[in-house]
DNA sequence: ATTTAATGTCAAATATATTTGACATTATGT
DNA sequence: ACATAATGTCAAATATATTTGACATTAAAT
């Protein structure tokens, strides 16, 4: 899973993990996870997300060749 | 989670929930389940269910007030 | 130089998504 | 009327997301 939300959080906002984390109730090691790109995080968590960065789910996260099936 | 995953799924392809399942490889209970909307799907099948019926993910699922931070 | 905030990372525990299998009900076709 | 496909639903098992806590490292501020 690719993502940028990394680039968002900075671009947007300036936001800090923690700051972001609280934003949607979850903990900063879930935002560290998802930045890393290394897991699949629920649609609600990438809605929100998405919400919150004013920006799409499909900007913020984008499918992998080995994602496809 | 509100989803009109269903009326796309009819309205796009007139796709059975078998043949959907078997498109993004999951198990038929899992299209139900998130039909019915009582469930949290991972980003990953949102974006490839998005991607099968040509929309987006914000057009296929939408927060509902209980899931706002 | 020293404090403080931000980040990276790990492991264990817990919550929840997803699968598998099985059976009942409803619609569709012949 | 009968067969077949599509759907609804349940429970148990398994996989994986998310949390919690703790500690190390890096950046920013004073």
């Amino acid at each position: 899973m690719k993502t940028n939300l990394r680039k968002y959080r900075f671009e947007q906002d300036d936001l800090s993990q923690q700051q972001l984390a609280d934003m949607i109730k979850v903990s900063r090691q879930t935002i560290v996870a998802i930045e890393r790109g290394d897991y699949n995080l629920s649609v609600k968590l990438a809605l929100l997300l998405a919400r919150k960065l004013n920006t799409t789910v499909e900007e913020l996260f984008q499918l992998e060749e080995k994602d496809y099936v």
